[in-house]
DNA sequence: GCCGATTGACTACATCTGTAGTCGTATTGC
DNA sequence: GCAATACGACTACAGATGTAGTCAATCGGC
């Protein structure tokens, strides 16, 4: 179970960790138009999340409200270490490199590392 | 042309970037046992990236010599950005709080990215 | 010069993904 | 109560992807 979800699955688990429970009518608003779909593209997509564990669906009356079935964490914690293996050889500071020649990176992202390096050598 | 290469795609071309140029038969040796594949899968793989327009092919007698015909910092640039935007919506911050968290940085990077941070600051 | 190994070209094929559409039913506004 | 609408179930379908196999030509060793 829990199976890796798709890019754009990975949309719509998203706005679920944001906030859950959510319909599929409030999703294919938000997540839908926010990227192009229709509101049958955004129910196909939570059908194949809850086919694969990563959504729950819970009858209220008629509809169903879907919720976030595996940890926000442990699944972008997953996805994240694919993608440094993938593209970095598993290390990160080329990544963080990257980042920063690409000027992704603003001012506040820098103040919140560098407070998230402190914390981590203390 | 240089569409997106598909994660298997991306090991290849990974490998042409770290040494080029390499025949069907060098790549199959490294990367290929490497994840398990055959030279047929290899061969597969490269003349995708071929047509993708990710990789060029120089005859040599009656082999080819592959090359990388993309630009790795671009490319992983792209893969970045979009990595970042599809699972922290574009914050860098976070996905370091999260490989932090899951203990995947190590001291070498921790000090790499406040090196790289200081440069940034200046 | 012949034979096995090598190599690219082409083909195969199941599955996943993106992107919807249809249809039957239930609900709600009038 | 009936019509318009909202909703889930099911279906559709092309293109991408993972993973290889076949085949014909060729090259290298004997």
């Amino acid at each position: 179970m829990a199976e890796r979800a798709s890019e754009s699955e990975m949309q719509v688990l998203s706005a679920l960790w944001d906030e859950s429970p959510q319909t599929a009518a409030d999703l294919a608003e938000t997540v839908g138009t926010a990227n192009g779909w229709t509101l049958a593209t955004v129910k196909t997509l939570l059908a194949r999340l809850v086919q694969k564990g990563a959504v729950t669906a819970e009858a209220e009356g008629r509809r169903y409200r879907y919720r976030p079935a595996v940890d926000r964490a442990d699944a972008v914690g997953d996805e994240s270490q694919r993608f440094v293996d993938r593209l970095f050889g598993g290390r990160v500071s080329p990544l963080i490199a990257h980042l920063a020649e690409r000027e992704a990176l603003s001012d506040t992202d820098i103040a919140e590392i560098e407070a998230l390096l402190r914390r981590l050598k203390s």
